[in-house]
DNA sequence: CTCATATAGGTAGTACTACTAGGTGTCAAC
DNA sequence: GTTGACACCTAGTAGTACTACCTATATGAG
């Protein structure tokens, strides 16, 4: 099984994280369960880059935290994401697909 | 008019420099100026992102050079494939292609 | 009860990559 | 005679993700 790191596209690692985010409050380690299981364990995120990604969102006002309780009793810092935090989703995404549709094209384009 | 910098994609320009010297022996300069082509401006590739990156894939023996000269009779660097780099090509061209498919597949999931 | 596993948070140090900002020199055009 | 295109290069820096570690709680197996 494959299980790809990040390395080839650093900078995206932040995209998925707000993209996940996106959809509800979640805390971290299920940011990093999330989106191994939408990759179909094609991604992993490990803890020493789901932290320090998550604490540059935050400071970047892209995602604001909140310690709750999880359904399992335990507390845990969940994540939100700000109205910044949205506008920058959209950019990096859009951003994202002509950026992939380019180096599609360069990786088509006949020798 | 855009002019993207590479920064999304640390570890792709060396791909795409693979992918542009698979056409044929062709000098740094001239690398720089078809990514750009290509991509219609979308990608720059500055001098002090290309000269590391020709140095890195020579080191890796995925490319050899040789001082030739050029149409204008001036000496110039000459960058070729090697078999090595070749086969290093396909396999980062479809790891590419997964993990590009795989960040689409993330961005479309419904929330 | 104890041990392993999963959950949940985190940091330190390292390696790699691309960037900015500079430098060398040739040649043609104005 | 100086500007601009060509062609090569390096030093230093910033950013990102990595490995490897740490703490702690909840849960299930034995």
């Amino acid at each position: 099984m494959a299980q790809e790191k990040m390395e080839l596209l650093k900078g995206t690692l932040d995209m998925l994280i707000l993209k996940v985010v996106a959809a509800g409050p979640i805390h971290g380690y299920a940011i990093s369960r999330r989106i191994q299981q939408i990759s179909k364990d094609f991604f992993q995120v490990p803890q020493g880059s789901l932290y320090p990604a998550l604490h540059r969102l935050e400071e970047q006002d892209w995602l604001e935290a909140q310690w709750k309780d999880t359904s399992t009793g335990r507390e845990a810092k969940f994540y939100a994401l700000t109205r910044k935090g949205r506008k920058q989703l959209e950019t990096e995404g859009s951003n994202w697909e002509r950026l992939s549709d380019t180096v599609a094209l360069i990786l088509r384009t006949a020798e």
